[in-house]
DNA sequence: TTAGCCTTGAGG
DNA sequence: CCTCAAGGCTAA
C-alpha cells in the first residue's frame, strides 16, 4: 500500500507545545492523556475499549440504548460507552490482534498530521484576528441557538459574548428554520479521513464486538431525497445516490468542527468570514475524499490513480457541491452554506473585489440554468461521478478502467434522464454545457485561491492549501 | 470490571 | 538516544 504524503510545513511561526490539557474525552469528558485508538481520549476510555475489542465481550443494555455517558455515569452502561467509543470514531483496527507492545502503527502520521492541524488552527485564528481589517469579507458567527446537539457531551465551551457578531459585520445569517430540521442528529466530533489512512486495513480480524446497533453509519439516507419511479430508477443510479452523504451529517459534522475551532482560539475575537468559509471549504474537501475514497468503483482503483484523479478534479467537486446545495436547497439572491447558514449574496459582492464579484455572478448564473433545468439529487450524483472519473488526466494507470468508468456513467445518466423526462433530449447536453462552465469556474477559483493564499491570507497546512498547491509546484 | 500507572519498542 | 501509543499489571 502506498501513502499519500501530506506535506507538513511543520514550521509554524509560534512555538506552540501541545498539552492534552483543556481537551475532553469525546466518550466521557474526563481528562484527555493521549491519543488512543485513533483519537484523543481518556485513559479510562482507551483501556475500556482495549478490554472489549481484545476479549471480543458483548454488552446487553438495560435501556433505550441511549444512556448518557459522561465521567460519573461512564461505567453504568458498557454497552452505550462502547457504542459511543465506536461513534466518536474509535478504530478497533488500532487494537492489535497479536498484542504486541510498544512501537509504532500506521496511525501515527494521522496522530501527527491532527497535531499540526490543532496547532495550526490555534495559530490561524490568532493570526487572522489581528488580519481583520484588510479582509474583504468581515465577521460573523456562528450562532449557536439553533444548533442542538443531543447526547449531553461536549459541552458548549463558547460563551455567546464571544461568538456575538458586531452588528455591521453580520452578514452570516440564519438559515430559514423550515428548511434544515433543528432536530440534528446525535453530535459527532469532528474525525479526519486523512489521506494518511487511505491504505489502512483492518489489523484486527474480528473487528465487531457487538453485534447490532453499533457505529452509526456515516451516510444514511438523505431526508430531501425523494427518488421519482422507484422501480424505473436505473440501478447504477441507487448506487451512487447510496454513496452520496447526507447534508444533514455534513452540517452537523462541519458545525461542530467550526465549534470546534472557535473555543481553541482567543474567544474574544472573531476570525474573518473569509477564513471561515475556508474551513468550511477545507471541511467539505475531507467530506469529498472520504465520499470518493468509499464510493463504487473508485474505491477499487490504485491509491496513485485515486490521487491523480482527486487532484485534478477537487475544484470542481467543491464547487458543485455549493452550487447544488444552491440549487436543491437555496434561496435566491442569498447563498446557503453546509452549515445551514444564509449569507445575502449582495453583502459579500459589495465587500468583494473585482474577481471574486464575477466569480459570484457567474455562479449565480450557473445556479440560476441548473434551477431552470431542475437539475435534481440524482442527476447531481451522476455529475459528480462523471467530473471524479476522468480520462484525460495523465499518468493515469488504469486509464482504461476510468475511460470505460466515465461511459458508464454517461450512459446512466442518459438512461436516467430518458427515464424521467423523455421530451427533453437536449437535457443531457445541457448538462454537459454547465459541466465546462462548472470546469472554467472551478478554474478561476482556484487561481483566485491560490492568489489569496500567496497573499497568507488562506489557513495553511490543511487539505485545501495541499490540493491547492499540488499541481502547482 | 475499572482505571491509574507501568513496560515496551518502532520510528523519528 | 527520545517519544508516545500500544499492551500489561493490579488495587480498588
Amino acid at each position: 500500500g502506498q501513502h499519500l504524503k501530506i506535506r507538513t510545513s511543520d514550521a509554524l511561526p509560534t512555538p506552540f507545545h501541545f498539552t492534552p490539557t483543556g481537551e475532553l474525552c469525546p466518550v466521557c469528558g474526563d481528562k484527555v492523556s493521549g491519543y488512543h485508538y485513533g483519537l484523543l481520549t481518556c485513559e479510562s476510555c482507551k483501556g475500556f475499549f482495549k478490554r472489549t475489542v481484545q476479549n471480543n465481550k458483548k454488552y446487553i443494555c438495560a435501556e433505550k440504548q441511549e444512556c448518557r455517558v459522561d465521567k460519573a455515569q461512564r461505567k453504568r452502561c458498557p454497552f452505550c460507552r462502547f457504542q459511543k467509543c465506536l461513534h466518536v470514531g474509535m478504530r478497533l483496527e488500532a487494537v492489535r490482534a497479536d498484542r504486541m507492545r510498544g512501537g509504532r502503527n500506521k496511525f501515527g502520521p494521522m496522530y501527527k498530521r491532527d497535531r499540526a492541524l490543532k496547532q495550526q488552527r490555534k495559530a490561524l485564528i490568532h493570526a487572522s484576528a489581528f488580519r481583520k481589517e484588510s479582509s474583504p469579507l468581515l465577521v460573523s458567527s456562528t450562532h449557536q441557538r439553533d444548533y442542538t446537539f443531543s447526547g449531553g457531551f461536549q459541552p458548549d465551551t463558547i460563551p455567546q459574548s464571544a461568538v456575538l457578531p458586531t452588528a455591521q459585520n453580520d452578514i452570516i445569517s440564519h438559515q430559514h428554520p423550515s428548511l434544515l430540521p433543528s432536530n440534528s442528529p446525535g453530535a459527532t466530533l469532528y474525525q479526519y479521513p486523512s489521506f494518511s489512512n487511505w491504505t489502512v486495513k483492518s489489523e484486527h480480524p474480528n473487528n465487531c464486538a457487538i453485534s447490532s446497533g453499533s457505529a452509526a453509519g456515516i451516510y444514511s439516507d438523505n431526508l430531501f431525497s425523494s427518488p421519482p419511479q422507484g422501480s424505473r430508477m436505473p440501478r447504477l443510479v441507487m448506487e451512487f445516490l447510496r454513496c452520496d452523504p447526507d447534508e444533514i451529517q455534513l452540517q452537523s459534522k462541519t458545525t461542530a468542527r467550526l465549534k470546534q475551532e472557535h473555543s481553541g482560539s482567543n474567544k474574544h475575537r472573531n476570525p474573518s468570514t473569509f477564513s471561515i468559509m475556508c474551513l468550511m471549504a477545507d471541511q467539505t474537501l475531507f467530506f469529498i475524499v472520504e465520499w470518493a475514497r468509499t464510493s463504487i468503483f473508485f474505491k477499487q482503483l490504485k491509491v496513485s490513480d485515486q490521487m491523480k484523479l482527486l487532484h485534478n478534479c477537487w475544484s470542481d467537486l467543491l464547487l458543485l457541491d455549493i452550487i447544488s446545495r444552491q440549487v436543491m436547497y437555496g434561496r435566491e439572491g442569498s447563498l446557503l452554506l453546509v452549515t445551514g447558514q444564509e449569507v445575502e449574496l449582495s453583502d459579500i459582492s459589495s465587500l468583494a473585489g473585482p474577481t471574486l464579484a464575477s466569480l459570484i455572478q457567474r455562479g449565480k448564473d450557473l445556479v440560476e440554468k441548473l434551477s431552470v433545468l431542475k437539475v435534481d439529487r440524482q442527476e447531481f450524483a451522476c455529475i459528480k461521478f462523471l467530473i471524479l472519473f476522468n480520462p484525460d488526466v495523465k499518468e493515469l494507470e488504469d486509464q482504461g478502467f476510468i475511460e470505460s468508468m466515465q461511459e458508464q456513467v454517461e450512459g446512466t445518466l442518459l438512461e436516467y434522464i430518458l427515464s424521467t423526462s423523455s421530451q427533453h433530449f437536449g437535457r443531457f447536453a445541457h448538462l454537459l454545457l454547465c459541466r465546462s462552465e462548472l470546469r472554467t469556474l472551478s478554474s478561476l477559483a482556484e487561481d483566485y485561491l491560490y492568489f489569496r493564499h500567496l497573499s497568507a491570507e488562506v489557513p495553511c497546512n490543511n487539505l485545501l492549501i495541499e490540493m491547492l498547491c499540488a499541481k502547482r509546484s
